[in-house]
DNA sequence: CGTCCATATTGACACACATCAAAGCGATTC
DNA sequence: GAATCGCTTTGATGTGTGTCAATATGGACG
């Protein structure tokens, strides 16, 4: 049911140990590129929504008919899964007729520690 | 002089406790819009790194002049650090001639929490 | 008062982006 | 193969936003 056999990177460069907390000290301009895809991707009503349908599925994954009653067309709940999906904070698998979203696993500790540091 | 527009956008953990982890229910719409607003004013690099500056300045606050060399003009940094304010992630006081900045303090462990859950 | 300094606001402009209808594509079923 | 379903891509359009130069504001100091 539940395949974690993939551990994708995050992003469409390989990522290493991202960055510092905020609060230690000035990020760089690369370092500031990189994170703020990510941040700008949550940044949008509807991509916070699809995103929080993703993560809190049974599961892990969600088919995309699963979550795309949003209030928006089809095509752009597809254009906003294509957006998270660029920013490396969602992998997708096509299984027969649908399509399943999970969150990479690695993204939202990641974040997490940008924003609060250590756990 | 009070700025409506400039308040938290989180509430303190007593009043409304903003939202739960994103794993765990789907966001609502409201929660959404209010959430997403915090998160798109860290997905600009330039606001990422001003906000960065400010959060790991010694004494927890800084001035404007102590940040501005990002590589954009003095009015864009203001531009900037406005909507930051009006994010909820930061504070202003102007002291004499200069206008001081500091990080809100419930905003980090709060979107930290947003992605992590409990710490 | 006048000048200088630090920051904010205004106005203009180019570009990014969210959105939808329509068309395309892959897989299943008949 | 043809029809259908689930999803993506394309193209068009209106709105949002990052940027700067110019200007305004507000305090400090002669």
């Amino acid at each position: 049911m539940v395949d974690l056999k993939t551990q994708p990177v995050v992003g469409d460069e390989a990522v290493q140990p991202c960055c510092p907390p905020l609060t230690e000290r000035p990020l760089s301009r690369e370092e500031s590129e990189r994170t703020a895809k990510m941040f700008r991707a949550l940044g949008d009503p509807v991509r916070l929504r699809l995103f929080s349908r993703i993560a809190s599925f049974a599961g892990g994954e969600a088919c995309v008919c699963d979550i795309s009653d949003v209030g928006v067309s089809q095509p752009t709940v597809s254009h906003h899964l294509k957006k998270l999906k660029e920013a490396g904070l969602l992998t997708s698998e096509r299984r027969g007729t649908w399509v399943y979203y999970r969150v990479e696993p690695s993204v939202l500790s990641t974040m997490g520690q940008l924003l609060v540091g250590q756990r």
